[in-house]
DNA sequence: CTGATGTCAGATAAACTGAAATAC
DNA sequence: CGTATTTCAGTTCATCTGACATCA
């Protein structure tokens, strides 16, 4: 259920009892933060986990990408066009098999990769401010039991 | 950022160790199922949610819904439409206003909401199976500081 | 006239599909 | 031939806008 939790005026009992709900609206709230973060930079999630699957395992072809990050072929083609044109990540010809285009990170796009952790930093302070240290902990123990 | 947990190959360990991570993939879980759980009685979140404030605040008309619901107001229209043919709810016009239209929750409509909420509540079951009923409490506690 | 209501047609954005072109 | 990769055009689906007619 793809909700729109800010313009809700008042909630049902039945869902406000409900974890999972409460959950969603937390989750909806952090993505919405996360994206007007991104937009700052004039990206969106999809650049954020490609550049970050690149800094995590290094350079790939495109189909790698999209199996690793979940994005969709097409949508890899797209963003990675898009961090091209920003220098962000170079593309090149794989020598092993032309039709591949290898996809490499550059310095600048490590350091905008930087920039957009940052801002997940402060995503993640703002969301769990109401949480002290051992309960952010407690919240990530037992989320990643969900997970 | 919509995404897609299930499609992902491997993840990196920043997004790992991301609690708003895993919470966002736990919503995307939970809200997947729901919505194959609704789509069995062939009714969407929104219908759901349309039937749940019917019944915990009686009758409204459509703009009160939407307000209230935090659904656009033609997609109120939309989906009350639907549950009129179904015969989940009845449409009348407001003898003060007859612009405006009442909507009202038939018994047919409060028992459907109750298998709607038994379809809920076994994607909570299937969802929090992890955790014990303490663990659960305390998860529950957690989310609604952040809520 | 202003303001609210319900309705509809179409815009928008994001995810996905299918097919073409290239390469092995 | 069959399979993999990249690309593009176009579909789909949900959400949202804008305009309209109706009514107080």
């Amino acid at each position: 259920m793809p909700v729109d939790h800010d313009r809700i005026r008042r909630l049902p009992e039945r869902l406000v009892g409900r974890p999972l709900w409460i959950l969603s609206r937390v989750a909806a709230r952090s993505s919405a933060l996360l994206a007007r973060g991104f937009e700052e930079y004039g990206l969106r999630g999809h650049h954020y986990r490609l550049l970050a699957a690149l800094a995590e395992w290094g350079a790939a072809s495109q189909a790698d990408l999209g199996r690793d990050t979940g994005i969709d072929r097409s949508d890899v083609t797209a963003a990675t066009v898009d961090l091209e044109a920003r220098g962000l990540v170079e593309r090149s010809a794989d020598p092993e098999h032309r039709r591949r285009k290898i996809v490499t990170l550059t310095p600048a796009g490590t350091q905008m990769l930087a920039r957009l952790e940052a801002t997940i930093d402060q995503v993640h302070e703002a969301v769990l401010a109401p949480l002290t240290g051992a309960q952010r902990r407690e919240l990530a123990r037992l989320l990643s039991k969900l997970g």
